[in-house]
DNA sequence: ACTTTTATTGTACAACTGTTCATTAAATTT
DNA sequence: AAATTTAATGAACAGTTGTACAATAAAAGT
């Protein structure tokens, strides 16, 4: 009644040891399945049994990492934070500190060779994280499509982590908090 | 006293002829620097003579599109918009006209699977004409770091292009400059 | 027109990709 | 414990990649 198969979990398991292995090394867009399935001792069709791409294998941390994102989110702060950006409260700045822990998966995935696609799920969960507090006062501000503001704020914060990102995470995270709440306050 | 080989200016044109051709059935990353080849009657290794990937070829036409953005920005107003968003003016709203005309390179530039290379080099465009309009008053703000605004506000509106583009631009330009303007006159 | 320069070609090579298929072996089910 | 299911393997194939080098041919300079 096991659901998975325990060969699968194994083979999983070592592809992505052998790509943890590989990142120290060299960038995702240089590893090779060939490569991953040497080091995993995996055979390479084996490999497209349950992946398409390296991508696809490097998917599955990430999504780890959206789980603390919204789990950061959400935890150290209860009240709500509206999108409205005056009014953004200091609990939507957890997510500087949820970047600072996890820079060096943020390297890899805000790296200029790699696909969009993991910004794109980034955007998403940022932009869910976002419209989860909005949604309350939705019908009372109607006139705006909520989706264009939570594009706007949710992206406008990832800009801030894009700068974050080409300064190679130099500034602590509480600067980053600062900045933003400065940008709030002047508008 | 020609400054280029005129073989040079030959294999270019039609190496950039025979990516366009291929663009119209399938997806940048789909596209072999092989099939260009064969297509553009160019040698294999004469196309690793001028550049290293098929996006490096592509790279070209986005220039163009820059350059293009950047006299759609300044072009059609002549007074100045402040970076500050709750002041921008409708000047930097030319930016969804500019992207309107050339929807198909967006489609390229934004899709999923390829490098975010292109979105950075749109995103420091942007923030280049953001800052271009700040500079001005930029002694007198002085406490916010430019850089975090600029990064800020440009890729918010990028945000809006990101959106509209997900919704295969399927609203009218002028409707991306009110929800912008809406989403301006919130805060 | 002739010479010089250099872009382009053709060929070759080792490595990677994506796919197929029969065989093997490891889990799961009974 | 035996039978069944199915994941993993190994081998093979055509195609792509990146690189190298000698031969060729097309521009540029004189």
């Amino acid at each position: 009644m096991g659901q998975i198969d325990l060969r699968v979990v194994k083979t999983k398991e070592a592809l992505h040891i052998a790509l943890l292995t590989l990142l120290k090394n060299k960038p995702l867009e240089a590893i090779s399945i060939s490569e991953i399935c040497r080091i995993a001792k995996v055979n390479r069709g084996t490999f497209y049994l349950h992946y398409a791409q390296v991508g696809d294998l490097f998917e599955e941390y990430f999504k780890e990492i959206m789980d603390d994102l919204a789990t950061s989110y959400h935890e150290p702060y209860r009240y709500v934070a509206k999108l409205n950006p005056r009014e953004l409260n200091p609990s939507t700045i957890r997510i500087f500190h949820h970047v600072e822990k996890y820079k060096d998966y943020y390297r890899i995935i805000l790296s200029k060779n790699v696909p969009l696609t993991y910004y794109y799920l980034l955007l998403e969960e940022v932009k869910n994280l976002l419209t989860g507090n909005l949604e309350k006062d939705y019908r009372k501000e109607g006139e705006i499509d909520l989706k264009w503001q939570a594009s706007y704020a949710a992206n406008a914060i990832l800009g801030l982590i894009i700068q974050w990102y080409q300064d190679d995470f130099e500034q602590k995270a509480n600067y980053l908090n600062e900045q933003l709440v400065k940008i709030l306050r002047l508008t």
